[in-house]
DNA sequence: ATCATTGCAAACCGTTTGCAGCCTT
DNA sequence: AAGGCTGCAAACGGTTTGCAATGAT
């Protein structure tokens, strides 16, 4: 039982939800994994530990999971990785925030706490308000297996 | 027949690619749309019309404009709106790019051009390549709406 | 005991594939 | 005339919904 997986529990207890097997056996997949996983991803690495479980489940858990900021959505990919960084506010161009950067080799994902604002020009009649960042790139061992 | 329509046939016919009436009825209705559309909206836009066309037919259509850098694919929502910027580089943090802002609101966009390089701080073990963007915001009109 | 959560079935939606026929070149 | 393009049919994969059974509190 790891940082992430307790840290997961505590949160949805805390929060009032119920600490059910399944949910404890996603977060503790997800906390073995550094790529994204979907849906059925973490269905198959369940049958191969003899746990068995339905999709429909795993989705509605990952639903739970994404709204208390335990995992990122990757829009490109429709994936989920765990997010170990706790405080995951929305932002404004003023705040601080954190990314993804996703290695296009191997989809290996790591957090990146941006401090800096975006600086973005002024757009014509509209606020902005939020925004959707993915950083591609190239891992070490990408790096060297691909070149 | 406006500057996008004529600009995208003449893109398309320097590439080797057909004009047929198909694509230049799509292209007529992306030009009059604000708000992004997916391959449904389009052939319902269409029968308005009297232009019968197949929803797979705009799917097809649309991957080839994509790829000659002549609409957007949001990635939030799968749909996809007109580019008028015609540079449509893909960029490293140096270069100059092009970005989305969508309004929460009614979905309508904003191009914006970025001459700033968005400032990332290094990650470990990760070449950055490049980025997907996308700003959330709220337009003028949505402003007053809901306020 | 209560009620959130799970799991099965089935529907749903967006998207893709194969192939014959059409239409631009 | 040639071959890119279209459109129908059908399949496909990911996701959602309804409902009864289960299990955490």
């Amino acid at each position: 039982m790891n940082t992430y997986v307790t840290h997961g529990i505590n949160l949805l207890r805390s929060k009032g939800f119920r600490i059910t097997t399944a949910r404890q056996q996603v977060l503790a997949i997800l906390s073995e994994t550094e790529a994204p996983l979907s849906p059925y991803d973490v269905v198959d690495y369940m049958s191969e530990k003899n746990q068995k479980t339905d999709a429909i489940t795993v989705y509605r858990i990952f639903d739970c999971l994404e709204q208390n900021g335990l995992i990122h959505r990757i829009l490109s990919s429709g994936k989920f990785v765990k997010c170990r960084i706790e405080a995951h506010t929305p932002h404004s161009q003023q705040q601080c925030c954190h990314h993804i950067a996703i290695c296009d080799g191997c989809g290996t994902t790591r957090e990146i706490h941006c401090h800096a604002p975006i600086h973005i020009p002024p757009i014509p009649d509209m606020i902005i308000t939020g925004h959707r960042l993915e950083l591609i790139g190239r891992c070490t061992s990408c790096q060297e297996r691909f070149s």
